[in-house]
DNA sequence: CGGAGTCTTTCAGCCAGTGAAAAGCCGGAT
DNA sequence: ATCCGGCTTTTCACTGGCTGAAAGACTCCG
């Protein structure tokens, strides 16, 4: 669980084909051949071979160069995890409220390990930018979504978070593990969380639990204003109805919008 | 090379991970043990150890319960299609200005085989219901994104499409071939598709294509509003900029919204 | 023309993956 | 309390798909 990255090329096939997958990052989304090998690991011939199956089934594409990458048929398929289109289509209407309201930036995401994945994100063309992409992660006692996340987590992982070094993104991070203890108290008491300046100096963001029918917290919704001026205590109850609304659609959950029977696949 | 399909639960270790993966559809996402190998065609046995070896690489999750689902890692690593997020993150921005100024359905799809798959979607709570679902699939000959994508297809795909079956959806669904063949040829004419009932009767959408880079036709944006009173006309003027819009981000491409080096993973 | 890089294909050996079957593990019915 | 049926997990020899290395093909340059 712990350290897997090393071993990544193991011996079975499928944690091979899983390795080819994971050679594609955000800053290399399309791939030779020989680049894909090299990542992964995996040796050229065999690397050929999985990705020639890879490929014919449509969770690679090779592009008119030949140069492999993600295919949108295994998009397709991911589309179905729950904790992420899934949960991005119960929450979409929030966010779409919460970004015309404001017309700031607009994040959900959820905790996966030690960190923070984003789920969505509406990022206005003249709010703050905020350097988060969907599908990315980022550490969990920074930004107001990972505050939240962190808050509300089991035990065991906020212990193992503050356990270990806190990375400072500016002088503002809270990087001693007794602040941050007193923090998240805070924010489980309020029910809400600011990360002013934590981040980047220039954005304060405000964060809020989305807890899913069983009470506990699936996700967290935040908005990321410009710092100066921003009064995190008027955002707060903003967040929060959004929070509440996904909660809403989450457990009681208006029937699925779409019959079924009529979508293909 | 040819017929593959027939032996999908073929013999390779390959094509029995992609069967699992398979298994899960919009109506199924969460399996037990069983259910994932009688959907896959894979034995018991060898479904509970790929399953277990997907779960240990967070392609796939259990819940409280046991039950299999789509993980959220296989979720980041198809965030990195080109064609499913990527696209969508240049798009975005200009499907909020569409939402914004008119508050119906906003649709971004790309076509994947003689099917559209929608890419992205932003629904106005009190907008047309239309069925679509992002990571769905729809024929190529009904809706207004289908159109323009089959409208600008390789001749193949359109000899293709023409000769099948053309299901019909409602009595105002195109689905004669000579018929369709002139509305195709009006479509690039006009730059724009109106797909007037022809998926539900009181919808009517007005797609508009996105020209990639090279000036092939990547993707189709598309607007669907209440069919009564629509004036597809004054819609396709937006619509269109909208797809223009997209078209720059897409080539010219402002840089990289995001620094490389901030973002983990 | 030749060399350096890539991609593709071949070959025989071997070990990871295989099915079948047995052993646990529930929860409901008797 | 006991049995039963369905589910999940584990064991065990066998076998055939996967393997690396190396040769062949292709492409892009100087």
């Amino acid at each position: 669980m712990t350290r897997r990255a090393e071993r990544d090329a193991g011996t079975s096939v499928t944690s091979k084909v899983l390795a080819l997958l994971e050679a594609f990052t955000p800053d290399a989304t399309d791939l030779s051949l020989s680049e894909l090998a090299r990542r992964s690991g995996v040796s050229l011939a065999t690397a050929h071979r999985r990705a020639a199956e890879l490929v014919e089934w449509g969770a690679l594409e090779r592009d008119a160069a030949g140069r492999y990458r993600v295919g949108l048929r295994l998009w397709e398929v991911a589309a179905l995890a729950p904790r992420g289109l899934g949960l991005r289509d119960a929450a979409m209407p929030f966010l779409e409220d919460l970004y015309e309201v404001t017309h700031e930036n607009v994040q959900l995401a959820v905790r996966e390990g030690l960190e923070v994945v984003f789920v969505e994100r509406i990022a206005g063309r003249d709010a703050v930018p905020v350097w988060t992409r969907v599908g990315g992660r980022f550490a969990l006692h920074a930004t107001g979504v990972g505050l939240v996340l962190l808050a509300n987590a089991p035990a065991a992982v906020q212990e193992e978070v503050l356990g270990s070094p806190l990375q400072s993104y500016t002088e503002k991070t809270v990087s001693d593990p007794v602040r941050l203890r007193r923090v998240l108290a805070e924010v489980r008491k309020l029910g809400y969380a600011v990360s002013d300046g934590q981040v980047t100096i220039d954005a304060l963001s405000v964060g809020a639990p989305v807890h899913a029918a069983d009470g506990s917290v699936a996700a967290a919704v935040s908005l990321v204003v410009r710092a100066d001026g921003a009064q995190p205590g008027s955002l707060a109850p903003l967040v929060m109805a959004a929070a509440r609304g996904i909660h809403r659609s989450l457990s009681g959950g208006a029937t699925r919008v779409f019959p079924s029977g009529r979508i293909r696949r």
